[in-house]
DNA sequence: TTACATGCAAAGGATTTGCACGTCC
DNA sequence: GGACGTGCAAATCCTTTGCATGTAA
Protein backbone atom coordinates (compact mmCIF):
# COMPACT_ATOMS: atom_id res chain seq x y z
CA UNK A 1 0.00 0.00 0.00
CA UNK A 2 2.58 2.56 0.84
CA UNK A 3 5.62 1.46 -1.11
CA UNK A 4 8.93 2.73 0.93
CA UNK A 5 11.43 1.27 -2.01
CA UNK A 6 14.49 -0.31 -0.11
CA UNK A 7 14.60 1.43 2.88
CA UNK A 8 13.71 4.75 0.82
CA UNK A 9 10.42 6.92 0.96
CA UNK A 10 9.60 7.02 -2.26
CA UNK A 11 10.41 7.95 -6.00
CA UNK A 12 13.79 6.46 -5.95
CA UNK A 13 15.59 4.82 -9.02
CA UNK A 14 18.76 5.64 -9.28
CA UNK A 15 19.33 5.83 -12.72
CA UNK A 16 22.99 5.32 -14.51
CA UNK A 17 24.57 8.53 -16.80
CA UNK A 18 23.71 5.45 -19.11
CA UNK A 19 20.11 5.32 -18.85
CA UNK A 20 19.84 8.90 -18.15
CA UNK A 21 21.95 10.04 -21.53
CA UNK A 22 19.56 7.74 -23.41
CA UNK A 23 16.47 9.31 -22.34
CA UNK A 24 17.67 12.53 -23.31
CA UNK A 25 18.35 10.89 -26.61
CA UNK A 26 15.49 9.31 -27.00
CA UNK A 27 13.47 12.85 -26.30
CA UNK A 28 15.65 14.93 -28.90
CA UNK A 29 17.11 16.74 -25.87
CA UNK A 30 20.88 17.46 -25.98
CA UNK A 31 23.22 15.84 -23.06
CA UNK A 32 24.65 18.79 -21.58
CA UNK A 33 26.33 18.16 -18.13
CA UNK A 34 23.48 20.41 -16.20
CA UNK A 35 20.70 18.14 -18.05
CA UNK A 36 22.38 15.26 -16.87
CA UNK A 37 23.05 16.37 -13.33
CA UNK A 38 19.76 17.66 -12.49
CA UNK A 39 18.03 13.98 -13.77
CA UNK A 40 20.91 12.58 -11.56
CA UNK A 41 19.40 14.88 -8.64
CA UNK A 42 15.77 14.13 -8.85
CA UNK A 43 16.58 9.79 -9.39
CA UNK A 44 18.67 9.81 -6.24
CA UNK A 45 16.04 11.77 -3.90
CA UNK A 46 14.15 10.04 -1.88
CA UNK A 47 10.97 12.31 -2.33
CA UNK A 48 9.56 14.83 -5.09
CA UNK A 49 12.18 17.32 -5.27
CA UNK A 50 11.85 21.23 -5.75
CA UNK A 51 13.71 23.15 -8.69
CA UNK A 52 15.10 25.59 -6.03
CA UNK A 53 15.89 22.14 -4.21
CA UNK A 54 17.83 21.09 -6.83
CA UNK A 55 19.44 23.87 -7.62
CA UNK A 56 20.84 23.92 -4.10
CA UNK A 57 22.29 20.62 -4.79
CA UNK A 58 24.23 21.80 -7.71
CA UNK A 59 25.99 24.34 -6.21
CA UNK A 60 25.92 27.58 -8.39
CA UNK A 61 27.57 24.84 -11.53
CA UNK A 62 24.77 26.31 -13.07
CA UNK A 63 21.95 29.15 -13.09
CA UNK A 64 18.19 28.49 -11.59
CA UNK A 65 16.82 29.86 -14.50
CA UNK A 66 18.40 26.61 -16.13
CA UNK A 67 17.09 24.25 -14.06
CA UNK A 68 13.79 25.90 -14.80
CA UNK A 69 14.24 25.58 -18.11
CA UNK A 70 15.46 22.49 -17.98
CA UNK A 71 12.47 20.96 -15.79
CA UNK A 72 10.00 22.96 -18.30
CA UNK A 73 11.41 20.72 -21.57
CA UNK A 74 11.61 17.36 -19.01
CA UNK A 75 8.00 17.83 -18.50
CA UNK A 76 6.76 18.71 -21.45
CA UNK A 77 8.68 15.38 -22.71
CA UNK A 78 7.35 13.55 -19.99
CA UNK A 79 10.50 12.70 -18.49
CA UNK A 80 9.58 14.65 -15.27
CA UNK A 81 6.04 14.47 -13.83
CA UNK A 82 5.09 17.67 -11.19
CA UNK A 83 3.74 17.51 -8.06
CA UNK A 84 1.70 20.21 -6.11
CA UNK A 85 1.63 19.27 -2.35
CA UNK A 86 0.35 22.66 -1.26
CA UNK A 87 3.23 24.02 -0.40
CA UNK A 88 3.73 26.97 -2.44
CA UNK A 89 5.70 25.49 -4.69
CA UNK A 90 6.09 22.48 -7.24
CA UNK A 91 8.12 19.13 -7.06
CA UNK A 92 9.05 16.84 -9.89
CA UNK A 93 9.26 12.78 -10.21
CA UNK A 94 10.49 10.95 -12.71
CA UNK A 95 7.94 9.78 -14.72
CA UNK A 96 8.89 6.34 -15.09
CA UNK A 97 7.70 5.55 -11.56
CA UNK A 98 4.31 7.68 -12.48
CA UNK A 99 3.91 5.70 -15.71
CA UNK A 100 4.91 2.34 -13.56
CA UNK A 101 1.84 3.02 -11.31
CA UNK A 102 -0.19 6.00 -11.26
CA UNK A 103 -0.13 7.09 -7.62
CA UNK A 104 -0.77 9.87 -4.98
CA UNK A 105 1.61 11.33 -1.86
CA UNK A 106 1.28 11.63 1.54
CA UNK A 107 2.93 14.74 3.32
CA UNK A 108 3.57 15.08 6.70
CA UNK A 109 2.77 18.50 7.55
CA UNK A 110 5.18 18.48 10.19
CA UNK A 111 8.13 16.63 9.70
CA UNK A 112 7.92 17.04 5.61
CA UNK A 113 8.20 13.70 4.75
CA UNK A 114 6.43 12.15 1.90
CA UNK A 115 5.41 8.72 0.94
CA UNK A 116 3.73 7.57 -1.61
CA UNK A 117 0.32 6.13 -2.08
CA UNK A 118 -0.16 3.05 -4.63
CA UNK A 119 -3.31 2.56 -4.80
CA UNK A 120 -6.71 5.25 -5.76
CA UNK A 121 -9.41 4.74 -3.51
CA UNK A 122 -10.02 6.98 -0.66
CA UNK A 123 -11.47 4.10 1.91
CA UNK A 124 -8.67 2.46 1.38
CA UNK A 125 -6.24 5.03 1.52
CA UNK A 126 -7.84 6.56 4.70
CA UNK A 127 -7.77 2.97 6.44
CA UNK A 128 -4.27 1.94 5.46
CA UNK A 129 -3.02 5.26 6.52
CA UNK A 130 -4.86 5.20 10.15
CA UNK A 131 -2.89 1.67 10.22
CA UNK A 132 0.26 3.22 9.93
CA UNK A 133 -0.43 5.91 12.40
CA UNK A 134 -1.09 8.55 10.41
CA UNK A 135 -3.76 11.28 12.30
CA UNK A 136 -5.28 14.58 11.49
CA UNK A 137 -5.26 13.59 7.48
CA UNK A 138 -6.38 16.04 5.22
CA UNK A 139 -6.67 15.20 1.75
CA UNK A 140 -7.22 17.43 -1.82
CA UNK A 141 -8.93 16.02 -4.91
CA UNK A 142 -9.11 17.88 -7.79
CA UNK A 143 -10.30 16.77 -11.76
CA UNK A 144 -9.20 18.76 -14.57
CA UNK A 145 -10.67 18.16 -18.08
CA UNK A 146 -12.14 19.59 -20.79
CA UNK A 147 -15.77 20.32 -20.37
CA UNK A 148 -18.93 18.82 -22.91
CA UNK A 149 -18.64 22.40 -24.76
CA UNK A 150 -14.61 22.49 -24.94
CA UNK A 151 -14.77 18.67 -25.60
CA UNK A 152 -16.91 19.07 -28.85
CA UNK A 153 -15.15 22.35 -29.64
CA UNK A 154 -12.40 20.16 -30.59
CA UNK B 1 -23.50 14.96 -8.49
CA UNK B 2 -22.41 17.75 -9.69
CA UNK B 3 -24.42 20.83 -8.19
CA UNK B 4 -24.88 23.77 -10.15
CA UNK B 5 -27.14 25.95 -7.26
CA UNK B 6 -30.17 27.56 -9.18
CA UNK B 7 -27.92 28.21 -12.58
CA UNK B 8 -24.69 29.06 -11.39
CA UNK B 9 -21.92 27.27 -11.36
CA UNK B 10 -20.43 26.73 -7.85
CA UNK B 11 -20.20 28.46 -4.76
CA UNK B 12 -22.99 30.51 -4.94
CA UNK B 13 -24.73 31.49 -1.54
CA UNK B 14 -25.48 35.26 -1.80
CA UNK B 15 -25.08 36.45 1.97
CA UNK B 16 -27.29 39.46 2.90
CA UNK B 17 -25.17 42.66 4.33
CA UNK B 18 -26.69 40.96 7.87
CA UNK B 19 -25.25 37.85 7.28
CA UNK B 20 -21.63 38.90 6.68
CA UNK B 21 -21.85 41.45 9.74
CA UNK B 22 -23.43 38.69 12.09
CA UNK B 23 -20.75 36.08 10.70
CA UNK B 24 -17.83 39.00 11.53
CA UNK B 25 -19.34 39.56 14.41
CA UNK B 26 -19.84 35.57 16.20
CA UNK B 27 -15.74 35.29 15.04
CA UNK B 28 -14.99 38.30 16.73
CA UNK B 29 -13.68 40.66 13.82
CA UNK B 30 -14.46 44.36 12.80
CA UNK B 31 -17.09 44.76 10.69
CA UNK B 32 -15.47 47.13 8.36
CA UNK B 33 -16.06 48.15 4.67
CA UNK B 34 -13.41 46.18 3.50
CA UNK B 35 -13.87 42.61 4.95
CA UNK B 36 -17.60 43.53 4.38
CA UNK B 37 -17.14 43.88 0.59
CA UNK B 38 -14.69 41.20 0.66
CA UNK B 39 -17.15 38.51 1.69
CA UNK B 40 -19.88 39.88 -0.24
CA UNK B 41 -17.65 39.18 -3.34
CA UNK B 42 -16.41 35.79 -2.45
CA UNK B 43 -20.12 35.21 -1.86
CA UNK B 44 -21.42 36.65 -4.93
CA UNK B 45 -18.98 34.86 -7.25
CA UNK B 46 -19.86 31.92 -8.89
CA UNK B 47 -16.82 29.83 -8.57
CA UNK B 48 -14.05 30.21 -6.24
CA UNK B 49 -12.27 33.39 -6.63
CA UNK B 50 -8.31 34.54 -6.00
CA UNK B 51 -7.15 37.37 -4.10
CA UNK B 52 -6.04 39.68 -7.11
CA UNK B 53 -9.64 38.81 -8.49
CA UNK B 54 -11.29 40.16 -5.27
CA UNK B 55 -8.89 42.87 -5.36
CA UNK B 56 -9.71 44.01 -9.31
CA UNK B 57 -13.41 44.05 -8.15
CA UNK B 58 -12.67 46.05 -5.39
CA UNK B 59 -11.42 48.41 -8.29
CA UNK B 60 -8.86 50.05 -5.62
CA UNK B 61 -10.96 50.92 -2.87
CA UNK B 62 -8.51 49.27 -0.26
CA UNK B 63 -5.19 47.73 -1.19
CA UNK B 64 -4.46 43.95 -2.42
CA UNK B 65 -2.13 43.70 1.11
CA UNK B 66 -5.77 44.45 3.23
CA UNK B 67 -6.79 41.85 1.21
CA UNK B 68 -4.76 39.05 1.78
CA UNK B 69 -4.50 39.96 5.20
CA UNK B 70 -8.64 39.84 5.75
CA UNK B 71 -8.36 36.25 3.54
CA UNK B 72 -5.73 35.35 5.82
CA UNK B 73 -8.31 36.49 9.09
CA UNK B 74 -11.42 34.64 7.47
CA UNK B 75 -9.37 31.32 6.48
CA UNK B 76 -8.15 31.28 10.45
CA UNK B 77 -11.57 31.90 11.28
CA UNK B 78 -12.56 29.15 8.99
CA UNK B 79 -15.32 31.89 7.33
CA UNK B 80 -13.66 30.65 4.27
CA UNK B 81 -11.39 27.60 2.79
CA UNK B 82 -8.73 27.82 0.45
CA UNK B 83 -9.49 26.06 -2.85
CA UNK B 84 -6.05 24.65 -4.78
CA UNK B 85 -6.44 23.78 -8.51
CA UNK B 86 -2.81 23.98 -10.07
CA UNK B 87 -3.02 27.43 -11.23
CA UNK B 88 -0.36 28.88 -9.10
CA UNK B 89 -2.36 30.97 -7.05
CA UNK B 90 -5.15 30.16 -4.49
CA UNK B 91 -8.89 30.29 -4.57
CA UNK B 92 -11.26 30.92 -1.91
CA UNK B 93 -15.05 30.03 -1.28
CA UNK B 94 -17.47 30.67 1.71
CA UNK B 95 -16.64 27.22 4.69
CA UNK B 96 -19.98 27.01 5.17
CA UNK B 97 -20.45 25.70 1.49
CA UNK B 98 -17.95 23.43 2.63
CA UNK B 99 -19.28 22.62 5.46
CA UNK B 100 -22.47 21.47 4.41
CA UNK B 101 -20.71 18.87 2.07
CA UNK B 102 -17.35 18.22 2.02
CA UNK B 103 -16.37 18.56 -1.85
CA UNK B 104 -13.97 18.95 -4.36
CA UNK B 105 -13.96 20.77 -7.60
CA UNK B 106 -13.24 20.59 -12.07
CA UNK B 107 -11.80 22.75 -13.91
CA UNK B 108 -11.90 22.74 -17.38
CA UNK B 109 -8.47 23.34 -18.43
CA UNK B 110 -10.04 25.13 -21.55
CA UNK B 111 -12.26 27.79 -20.35
CA UNK B 112 -11.62 27.32 -16.54
CA UNK B 113 -15.31 26.90 -15.73
CA UNK B 114 -15.18 25.64 -12.39
CA UNK B 115 -18.09 22.83 -10.91
CA UNK B 116 -18.30 21.08 -7.79
CA UNK B 117 -18.09 17.57 -6.92
CA UNK B 118 -20.58 16.55 -4.57
CA UNK B 119 -19.20 13.56 -3.40
CA UNK B 120 -16.18 11.58 -2.75
CA UNK B 121 -15.46 8.31 -4.91
CA UNK B 122 -13.41 8.11 -7.82
CA UNK B 123 -15.06 5.56 -9.88
CA UNK B 124 -18.28 7.60 -9.27
CA UNK B 125 -16.47 10.85 -10.17
CA UNK B 126 -14.96 9.65 -13.60
CA UNK B 127 -18.53 8.04 -14.52
CA UNK B 128 -20.77 10.92 -13.65
CA UNK B 129 -18.29 13.38 -14.94
CA UNK B 130 -17.64 11.31 -18.55
CA UNK B 131 -21.27 11.17 -18.60
CA UNK B 132 -21.69 14.94 -18.70
CA UNK B 133 -19.36 14.87 -21.62
CA UNK B 134 -16.02 16.15 -19.67
CA UNK B 135 -13.08 14.36 -21.60
CA UNK B 136 -9.52 14.27 -21.02
CA UNK B 137 -9.71 14.53 -17.30
CA UNK B 138 -6.60 14.19 -14.96
CA UNK B 139 -7.03 14.30 -11.22
CA UNK B 140 -4.95 15.47 -8.35
CA UNK B 141 -5.60 13.86 -5.13
CA UNK B 142 -3.02 14.17 -2.15
CA UNK B 143 -3.15 13.63 1.72
CA UNK B 144 -1.29 15.51 4.37
CA UNK B 145 -1.53 14.72 7.71
CA UNK B 146 1.00 13.88 10.98
CA UNK B 147 2.65 11.06 10.49
CA UNK B 148 3.11 8.16 13.01
CA UNK B 149 5.97 9.92 14.56
CA UNK B 150 4.82 13.44 14.58
CA UNK B 151 1.63 12.10 16.10
CA UNK B 152 3.21 10.42 18.99
CA UNK B 153 5.07 13.33 19.62
CA UNK B 154 2.39 15.66 20.13
C1' DT C 1 -8.77 55.00 24.24
C1' DT C 2 -7.01 51.10 22.68
C1' DA C 3 -6.94 47.19 20.12
C1' DC C 4 -7.75 46.28 15.53
C1' DA C 5 -7.64 47.62 10.44
C1' DT C 6 -5.59 49.79 6.54
C1' DG C 7 -2.31 52.21 3.11
C1' DC C 8 1.93 52.40 1.38
C1' DA C 9 6.28 50.86 0.26
C1' DA C 10 9.44 47.42 0.33
C1' DA C 11 10.74 42.72 0.32
C1' DG C 12 10.36 37.70 -0.46
C1' DG C 13 10.08 33.53 -3.10
C1' DA C 14 8.94 30.91 -7.18
C1' DT C 15 9.02 31.34 -11.86
C1' DT C 16 9.69 33.51 -16.65
C1' DT C 17 11.95 36.05 -20.23
C1' DG C 18 15.27 38.74 -23.29
C1' DC C 19 19.59 38.90 -24.92
C1' DA C 20 24.30 37.76 -25.69
C1' DC C 21 27.40 34.19 -25.51
C1' DG C 22 28.82 29.32 -25.36
C1' DT C 23 28.43 24.43 -26.63
C1' DC C 24 26.53 20.06 -28.64
C1' DC C 25 25.81 17.49 -33.01
C1' DG D 1 27.64 26.18 -38.84
C1' DG D 2 23.40 26.14 -36.93
C1' DA D 3 20.35 24.68 -33.52
C1' DC D 4 20.17 24.23 -28.96
C1' DG D 5 21.71 25.34 -24.06
C1' DT D 6 23.25 28.57 -20.59
C1' DG D 7 24.45 32.85 -17.67
C1' DC D 8 23.06 37.00 -16.22
C1' DA D 9 20.00 40.50 -15.24
C1' DA D 10 15.61 42.12 -15.15
C1' DA D 11 10.85 41.41 -14.76
C1' DT D 12 6.47 39.11 -13.28
C1' DC D 13 3.22 37.32 -10.27
C1' DC D 14 1.51 35.97 -5.88
C1' DT D 15 2.17 36.83 -1.30
C1' DT D 16 4.12 38.76 3.18
C1' DT D 17 5.76 42.27 6.29
C1' DG D 18 7.09 46.76 8.76
C1' DC D 19 5.67 50.94 9.99
C1' DA D 20 2.87 54.95 10.47
C1' DT D 21 -1.76 56.36 10.39
C1' DG D 22 -6.77 55.72 10.66
C1' DT D 23 -10.99 53.64 12.50
C1' DA D 24 -14.33 50.46 15.04
C1' DA D 25 -15.94 49.33 19.58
Amino acid sequence: MIKEYMGHKCCQTNLTEENIKDILTDHGLNKTKVKIEILQIISRSKKPISVPEIHLELTDKCDVSTVFRSISQFKEKKIVSEVNLDEGFLRYELFSIKKNHHHHHILCRKCGDIKNLEECDLDVFEKALSKLGFTQMEHRLEFTGLCSKCSTKL
